[in-house]
DNA sequence: GACACTCTTCTACGGCCTGTAGAACTCTAT
DNA sequence: ATAGAGTTCTACAGGCCGTAGAAGAGTGTC
């Protein structure tokens, strides 16, 4: 799975935190902390695109959204993580041994008792 | 965390894979395949030190380990996957939601029933 | 101790990825 | 038709990674 750079993560942060499409106009603005031109998110959103994380409508101002949501992004990467050790129970014994007790409870429950 | 590249990656693989100590011209002739010089090997060597990776001893032909095993490794990874996102909960349900039955199995043993 | 050989470190370079954005092009509203 | 907004194209610099030659440092042998 392609990786993400600075500035594409924090366009998927602003893509993930809305709850539609998303002008690249705004984007810009949201990310105004770091100056960046238009053309810099449009370049960055095209990006995003090519590695399959955005897509966009046909409207005029373009909409962006996220094709998967942060959580189901963040799944992946954790399925991808395991998926490439060898001894996939070790891994899981590794990160089950380190995760605290809240979210221990947590995984109990989501496992059906 | 520092991610790997390619010729990185298999260079831990070797180290995770020994049981000790290696040598660089041991881990140059375990990737013959790749025909990669042995001041390659040594390069890439001191970027894994340098990153956290690697250590080596002071024996004279140097011995290269790796710092954390493969399964300690990939622990990790998933830990910080999950660390870097607001709703870790909602991404432990997904992911847990996409382990299969063997791996479900395995984790309700490990969290102790 | 000097030599030859092996191993290690230093230095360099090209390619790819990412941040950055100007230039050029295309809509849309008036 | 035209101006303004939005979009796409093209380019470039910096960093990371694969790659390795050159130069330096140990080590074993005569």
């Amino acid at each position: 799975m392609a990786s993400l750079g600075e500035l594409e993560r924090a366009v998927m942060e602003r893509l993930w935190a809305a709850d539609g499409p998303v002008a690249a106009t705004r984007l810009r603005d949201e990310l105004a902390d770091r100056g960046v031109a238009l053309t810099t998110v449009h370049t960055v959103l095209t990006r995003l695109e090519q590695k399959g994380f955005v897509r966009h409508d046909d409207s005029r101002p373009r909409g962006f959204s996220a094709r998967a949501s942060r959580e189901d992004h963040a799944a992946d990467l954790m399925h991808e993580v395991l998926g490439q050790a060898a001894d996939r129970q070790a891994v899981l014994a590794r990160f089950v041994g380190s995760v605290n007790e809240d979210e221990a409870r947590l995984l109990r429950e989501l496992l059906g008792r």
